[in-house]
This record gives structure tokens, sequence and C-alpha cells, in this order.
DNA sequence: CAATACGATATCCTATACGATTTCGTGCAG
DNA sequence: CTGCACGAAATCGTATAGGATATCGTATTG
């Protein structure tokens, strides 16, 4: 978990180059490499899992096989990939149920409190970034569903993360983000349906941190995020 | 030359359990490489901020390059140690005052709430075990203060975290521990003086665990936790 | 037909060599 | 005496080779 991450949930659509190279040397060969396995694992191109060997990506990403497993190690101590000894790397298996209400229950712990903070201490600059991030969402109905999800997805995560921001505990942030990124993945997974109530329960926290309303904004939060959960939930029972 | 020569046993110098050589074959070089490491940087062999040179890790170790790095990218991910492009690697520097606030502050939110949840399930046998960690505390009277000090590091994590094993939610258990590996680097960088106050809290604790109270359970992890605190915020003025 | 044994392939794991870059010590000039 | 420049040492980054092990397909036998 390291301390300048820049929300890391923005290489959803990393497709275009299809191409073997475009790899090159600015700032550390494993530092790309890691972008690299982490945008195909976000993007489920390496499904939940799956085996991921070196020699694919030696020959993917045309650099030896040190950086490789450098940046393999490296997702491994965040929990994205697990290795087994003389078997090799796989991507992480897939959330669990109880992981998943475990992960709930954490959220359910932490976002509201920290929703209340954020209606606090709100300034007129911060809540018109989040207006702004929560009105991007709303403005595309053109579009096809799963350009709509993968829109949706990213300004979720922005929104709830410039929340935490404004709440001020780096901390929990971090804790949070990090957790979302094994959450995406699952949520990826299952082509979740975003309905116009995710929007509406965006709505009413903005109109709380408008308000300066802790109490309010601690409530709604608490609603949206109890709600996501049972929205995701039927999911186990495929 | 293959003969795969077994890591000294310098890396449990503060365990006490170690149990010979072991199954090299099972877990693995790179396994082993990362357990030395961290063993080094939970004993302070090597202090926050000091640089850690691969060359020197291959002497000290007896192995190659390739398992050392995968066992460091591992420890980068896990946010143990950073890594400067064409610098190198060395231990996470020394957690500053913010960060110890926040990280009390996601203790408040999560410990008490646990340990209220923890009395409503205790069961005999686990309050036995958690009495007993607690127990092992208190009778080391004679001893030396170093080696009373990290008797009690150790047995205080235990203690905290079997609470929230009965608690039952894992993915805060393992946010937790793994926070308390950075901050155990802190606490034992002050040599923090262990008073009789933290084992009259443990005790008020397990009083209300015994009793099935939650919320008497939940207050005095409240309290512990915030003393804790306070007991050690001094060592940032120095 | 099913189950087991065997062998070929793929992959991991380790070791070593070489180039690129930073860092640090030393000497010289101001 | 201090600051700067230059060069040597140290270290990282990369590439390649070879040994060890698991996996998978095929053939053989009950």
């Amino acid at each position: 978990m390291r301390s300048p991450k820049p929300l890391a949930a923005s290489q959803i659509a990393a497709e275009p180059h299809g191409g073997s190279q475009a790899i090159h040397r600015a700032a550390g060969l494993a530092e790309e490499v890691y972008e690299a396995i982490f945008a195909r694992l976000m993007a489920l191109k390496i499904p939940p899992g799956a085996r991921i060997t070196v020699d694919n990506l030696v020959r993917e990403l045309a650099v030896s096989q040190t950086p490789i497993r450098e940046a393999l190690g490296r997702l491994e101590g965040e929990g994205l990939v697990v290795k087994t000894h003389l078997v090799g790397y796989s991507a992480a298996p897939q959330i669990t149920r109880r992981r998943f209400e475990e992960l709930y229950d954490l959220r359910l712990l932490l976002e509201p409190e920290m929703a209340g903070r954020a209606a606090a201490t709100m300034t007129d600059v911060a809540l018109a970034e989040l207006t702004a991030a929560a009105g991007v969402m709303s403005r595309n109905g053109g579009t096809d569903e799963r350009a709509r999800y993968s829109q949706f997805a990213r300004q979720d995560a922005v929104f709830h993360d410039q929340i935490l921001e404004v709440a001020g505990n780096e901390l929990i942030r971090e804790t949070l983000v990090h957790q979302h990124t094994h959450f995406h993945i699952f949520r990826l997974m299952f082509h979740a349906r975003v309905t116009e109530e995710a929007l509406d329960e965006h709505a009413a926290i903005l109109a709380a941190f408008a308000a300066r309303d802790p109490a309010a904004a601690e409530q709604a939060m608490r609603v949206h995020v109890e709600r996501s959960r049972d929205r995701l939930l039927p999911a186990f029972d495929l």
C-alpha cells in the first residue's frame, strides 16, 4: 500500500494498443510491468483464478523475466495474485460471499462516519468537485450498456474516494481503496446493473454535504452502502 | 555446485520457537528469504529508512539475486519496504505523527465494536484462551526490561487478535494485523514503557467478556485503545 | 472400458555475466 | 578553507543458460 496512490481504478478501458511493446525505460521497467499486469487484472483480461505464466508475459511485454517476477511479487504482496511453489502465479480467486459481507461490514463501520466528518469540514470547492463527479455520472444516457457501466464504476470510485479525502484520514482512505480493487473485479464479473437508485443515493449524500449536516450525511451514506450491498448480493445465488 | 545452503538460523533471534531446519522444497526459497527479511525488519535489525542492498542479502543468506528480488517485491507490495528507481530498496520510513493518529482513529472505529460483538458470541473455551494469553503477560516480574517488553508486545498482539477472531470478521482482522506490523516497528523504536495500566485494562476487557456484556466490552476496549494512544503520543515530542 | 504407468513438454527456480546509472571519495582551483 | 569536477567503486537493471519439478497426453494392461 503505497502513499501516492492516485486511485488506480482508471485503467479499466486500457485496451486499445494490442501491440507487444511500447514499454520504454522511463522510470523503471518493473513499474510498467506492474501496471500492465494490474490493468489486465482490472479489465478481467486475466480472470480470477487463471494461471499467469511468466513466459507469456515475457513474450507479450518483450522484457526479461526479472522485472516480471519483481512485479508479480509486488502484486502478491497486495493480494491480487497468489503464488504456489513449483506451480507459478495465478490471479487471486473470486471473492467469496463471506468475504463480500465482511467487506460491506467494514464499509458500514467506516464510510458513514467518514461522510459525517466530511460534511463537517466540507469546503465549497470540494463540494463543487464532488458535485461535478456525481454530475458526470448522470448525464450519459445514450451510450451502450458496457461503456455506461465502465463510466459508472470509475466515477463511483472517485466519488467515494473524494469523500474520504475530505474526511481527512489517509490511512482509512488507502485501506478502502485497496479493498476496492478486489471488489471491482467481483463487480465486473457479474455485470452488475447500474440503476438510477445509486445516482439518487449519491444525490442524497451531496444534499447533506451542501447543508453541512453531518448526521444526515452519515445516514445517507449508510443507506447507500447498505443498498449497494443488497443490489449485489443476489449475484451469489447464480 | 548446486548445494542449496540452508538459511542461517539468525532470523529466529527473537523467536524462541526455532524448529530447526524446515521444509525447503515445500515452501520455496523466496518464502524463506521473505521471512528472513521480515524478521530483520521486525527486530529493527534493519532500522526504518535504512538501505537494503541485494548484494548484502546475497552474501548473508547465501542465495542468488532472483529470490531476493522477488521477496523484496512482495515486501514492497505490503508497504514494508520502498523502492526508488536506480537507487534500490530501503526499509519503510518511520511512522509520522499524523499517521499514528490516523491509525488510532481507525482502531477506535473498529476495535470497540469488535469487542462488543466478541462479548456477544464469546464461548467458554475462547474466553479461557483469552484469559490465558492475558495471564502470561502479568507473570513475568523478574526478567529484564528488554525481554519483558518483547514478551508484552507478542502477547498484546495475540490478545487483540484473538478478540478479532471471535468477533468473526476476517477482513477487519487482517487489516488491523497488517497495520500492526507497521506500528510494531514504531513502538519498538521508542522502547515504550509497559505499565501495569495496560494489564489492568486488559483485565477490564476480560471481565466484560466473562459477563457477556457487549456494551461494557466496547467501552473497555475504547478506553484501552485511547490510553494506549496517549501513552505513546509523547514519543513524538522527543 | 477404465485405470494406471510412462514419457514429453512446459514451467518454474536458481545461478551467473554484463551494461547502465548513481554515489562517494579525492584532488584541484578559487 | 570551501566548493566543484572528475573518476572509481558500488549497486541496480537486464539478459541468458541450465537444472528440477509438475502437468498432460498417450499407451498399455486388467
